[in-house]
DNA sequence: TATGGTTGTCTAGATTAATAGACATTTTGG
DNA sequence: CCAAAATGTCTATTAATCTAGACAACCATA
């Protein structure tokens, strides 16, 4: 059932059980997770451990205990990511999670290299403004990210970002009022050291890496990004 | 760096943090893993913590620790899985490990699915027999599988594995002594709560998906196999 | 051979995780 | 309104994990 002496604490384990069944839809006839005595029974150990899982699961904002009735499933689904011609991150989670957060890691100005001049149509070494952003829903990291801008056509773009906390209102305050996709590219690979800490992953997690270009709408790139996804917190669904 | 309080114990985190480093090549140089002392002022942990990661590294097979000198890498790649016409597990993995083993989890006759009667070339509700196995190298669980067998064309297929330990003894046990991979289909997916447990996997471990189907040499398929690698220990090679 | 650097082992203590049990509080339904 | 069933909270105890320090054993090499 659940290990010991692995490394990985019980309340973890189960919360990684509970979670999956979750999303398999084992609860979906009554909406609700069984009675933490019933969960306590089911995988050996003690109830108290049962309410850490949960607590874990309620602070992923998948589960709400109500006291007296029990806990319920708020939600089932992974956070769905549509990708299309006029993709934007907060529009595109809008409505799935209370709380949308994307924090500026780092930025810094650097010359192109060949990837990036070549995605942002700019010279090779020409200076490039690099933005470094995590984003969060509900509190849980979802993505970070590795923009890249042509330095010349959006010096500001790191300062706006900080105040506005947006790509679309540092774009619109830059003198770019819209945008669209011109490719994504999509691979699954396991994350990184830096990517485990930051999205919170557990050890031997997927991450789904989507190397995107936007453009203006002269079909100038503007913006050439790599997003990282924690593989089972989304679903990216492709429109075309 | 690593982090507390997530419900995974530190000597696991940098247990994966060096796992990663070896495959990655940055002890390449020395192949040798840096001094006990140094990974604890890295991680910012105690020595000891640092140990436990090494012993269960050391268990792995992966590095071996020698007094005085320091801790050697004693494997630096995956598990090479070759897949081809003639697809043999306990040949492709060869001389990768000094230890393989098969073993047989479970068995039982059923009526064949829609989906095991058209692989296998059967009509739908015709017996035939299910092998679980676990298969491990060095002791570590390297995939688990279940296959599917015609129960009449090879009614002692169970028996056979149960003494010999391999499907191509088992198979040349029942009178086929040669056959070949017809098909193959590889899926990538987070593991299941079965499969975490049989291969030993972190919470939200990969797993590789190999679906094949094997074929006599007269082309009539007779084995239709599911098996679920650990993603981080091997590598498919597809030779074609 | 002596020295510095490394892993191995031991003891002790602090912190965190898990168990155990009791009881309060809230909701639901008869 | 009462009882059953569920979550919330509290205390106490045990087990596992991590820290700290000291020293032994071993290897390479100057």
């Amino acid at each position: 059932m659940v290990e010991r002496q692995i490394g990985v604490a019980l309340w973890r384990q189960i919360a990684d059980r509970i979670r999956l069944s979750i999303s398999n839809g084992d609860y979906d006839a009554t909406g609700m997770a069984p009675p933490e005595t019933v969960l306590a029974a089911q995988f050996g150990v003690n109830r108290h451990t049962v309410r850490s899982a949960l607590a874990s699961l309620a602070d992923e904002g998948l589960v709400t205990a109500v006291q007296g009735r029990g806990t319920m499933i708020t939600r089932k689904e992974r956070l769905n990511f549509p990708i299309s011609r006029r993709t934007r991150f907060s529009q595109g989670l809008g409505n799935q999670a209370r709380d949308l957060e994307a924090r500026l890691l780092d930025h810094a100005q650097m010359p192109a290299t060949r990837e990036i001049a070549d995605a942002l149509g700019l010279a090779p070494g020409a200076p490039c403004i690099r933005l470094d952003l995590l984003s969060s829903a509900d509190g849980r990291g979802v993505s970070c990210s590795t923009s890249y801008f042509s330095a010349e056509r959006f010096p500001q773009i790191a300062a706006h970002f900080a105040t506005l906390g947006s790509i679309t209102r540092s774009f619109a305050a830059s003198g770019l009022d819209d945008y669209v996709r011109a490719s994504t590219e999509i691979v699954a690979r396991h994350a990184d050291a830096n990517e485990l800490v930051l999205l919170k992953l557990s050890p031997g997690a997927i991450v789904i890496e989507a190397q995107a270009i936007n453009a203006d709408l002269q079909g100038r790139p503007v913006q050439y990004s790599r997003t990282r996804f924690a593989a089972d917190r989304v679903k990216l669904t492709i429109e075309t």
